[in-house]
DNA sequence: CTGAAAGCGCTTACAG
DNA sequence: CTGAAAGCGCTTACAG
């Protein structure tokens, strides 16, 4: 494989001169640069990144740290930090902690740590106080997508006005039993996201003088299986039912939605639904959502991330507030039925 | 940051010694192992990647290729290399080509070649003979998930015969009008998937020696939203019906599910689905489908890899053959109303 | 604008 | 089992 020095015999001159060639730091004459060009061209240079960190103390390689990777919100948020960081000529270090705390432990400690990253970007972590300070002392730029990290730049929506909208939208309609369908406290324990989400609930109903039934506060770790699962259970009780389930994710509202549909209960006559991400798939399902821009959240991350590494300044900063979000009203809900 | 000297100075040994030691490459003596370790957690050491992979010429890193992470497929696949790798101490540099032909060839000519890669697995991706043959030329192990590439390790599931079992179910159940729903030409840009897929489906036909009829050949991007849309438009014809649809993917059938019940289609009364993958939400939607593992298909080229890298040898070599599959039988097919 | 040289922080024959 | 030294392939003050 060919190095900076055959590069630079070829091209007759040194290799500082290969090396602010190609870089694009320093002068060089064009003529030079033009050899130079061509020599690696030929040649197939390419430079070593183990070479040119070590030595420079850039890496050109950001960490992304994600809870999984097979929930909607997870990846369209990668492929939006994934396109713009090709872009920008960086390579992605993909940390899936898969929820499982020992593979959180070791990112931390040992690989985020290991001084091969620039920065770090992390998707709905919550982080210890003692994560936060590990991070600091690193001294690399941080930049979080959801959820609040005290110190550090953040990306996110906000949870608990959002979810107050969509609720307040079911007591508008003339809801007045309304079931919350969140994450468990173990899921809780990647983000404050549900906590945030069940707030906006809550309030909504304390504000129209409804009463929280605690038995209608269901949980369900964000996915369509498990939401499935718990609104079937809930719909098959003998006892008086909810008219409304709000959901803290479009695909718990779809596992709602399949669990109505097995129960023979008809939607939005008996039961009305809403969910909260504009998952790809809502639109089919008709859901009523508020809906945020997975893919640009994770595209702004990249751009704050390369404005804080100095590479390029942002015209405008979404995390000076919250990320926008779009309520849309489909078919899912309607008027609770005259009983 | 702690160095590799303060360690030394700090156990009162060489930097040698300490790299040994910390390494478990060389012979060290119990004592001075524990001292050094003791040394190197007081002062929170951790080694530098760079300096490592540049001295060693190993990085410790595996480069992943995917065209997206959206897909089940996909992101089930990155979960299981991802888990397997943090297991292994390696890093994972994740190139998603996002199905943008500039991508790949950056990803090709710029990243996989830089040098700091052990290994690269990629996710259905078709290969040129011009790739294959820098991959070659770097000559770092190469493990494929999906498709089939010469010289290349290849971990895979049967997609001819899976497809060809699938669509002869269909016909043992007494339907004789099938469609097939696929991927573009466009899109098969990444694999030939579709190809194998399709061959196996028309050879079924053929072997019952019915018609293979052009107008119900769909293709949707393997996209729900595409399914949908393609089998609404095929259901709102007035002309004949197909009886059963084949999907080359469970999205894709999940969508043609969505499709019919719009179309106030009942299934399986008046329209059989199958479906192929196993997706975690084919039981939900009651779908017949041939399920393959694809998280253990992601370990899998994760220890072919490390063997190939001389850190592991394989118990049972999957890819000696094809990757196991199974029939599941649901609620999404019938026989064919009388008419 | 260009080159010689030091240095980035490790690893690994080599010698003992 | 341990250390001194060379070297991995670049980048970047420093001098000219």
């Amino acid at each position: 494989m060919a190095g900076i020095k055959d590069v630079a015999l070829r091209a007759g001159v040194s290799a500082a001169t290969v090396s602010r060639a190609l870089s694009g730091n320093g002068k060089v004459s064009p003529g030079t640069r033009a050899r130079v060009q061509q020599a690696a061209e030929e040649l197939g240079y390419v430079v070593s990144f183990n070479a040119s960190s070590l030595a420079s103390g850039r890496s050109r390689n950001i960490g992304v740290v994600v809870p999984t990777v097979s929930r909607w919100f997870f990846s369209t948020v990668l492929e939006g930090i994934a396109g713009e960081l090709i872009n920008a000529g960086y390579d992605l270090t993909l940390y899936d902690t898969g929820g499982q705390e020992q593979h959180r432990a070791s990112v931390f400690s040992d690989l985020l740590l290991r001084k091969r990253l620039d920065a770090v970007i992390t998707v709905t972590l919550k982080l210890s106080d003692d994560e936060v300070r590990q991070l600091a002392s690193v001294d690399k730029p941080v930049v979080a997508i959801g959820g609040f990290i005290p110190d550090i730049a953040t990306i996110r929506v906000d949870d608990f006005n959002t979810t107050t909208l969509l609720t307040e939208h079911l007591i508008e309609l003339g809801h007045t039993r309304i079931a919350f369908l969140g994450g468990s406290e173990e899921f809780d324990v990647d983000f404050k996201l549900t906590t945030a989400r069940q707030d906006g609930f809550e309030y909504a109903l304390d504000q129209a003088n409804l009463e929280v039934r605690p038995e209608w506060l269901l949980a369900a770790n964000f996915t369509t299986e498990g939401a499935y699962r718990k609104i079937r259970s809930l719909l098959s009780m003998p006892r008086e039912r909810p008219t409304a389930v709000v959901c803290a994710s479009d695909e718990m509202a779809f596992g709602a939605l399949m669990a109505a549909r097995d129960s023979g209960i008809d939607v939005p006559g008996e039961l009305s639904v809403v969910g909260m991400d504009g998952h790809d798939l809502s639109e089919l399902f008709g859901l009523t959502t508020f809906s945020q821009d997975a893919r640009s959240q994770g595209i702004w991350a990249v751009r704050k991330i390369l404005e804080l590494l100095g590479e390029r300044a942002l015209e405008r900063d979404p995390t000076d507030g919250f990320y926008p979000t779009e309520f849309v009203v489909r078919s899912t809900t309607a008027p609770p039925a005259r009983p």
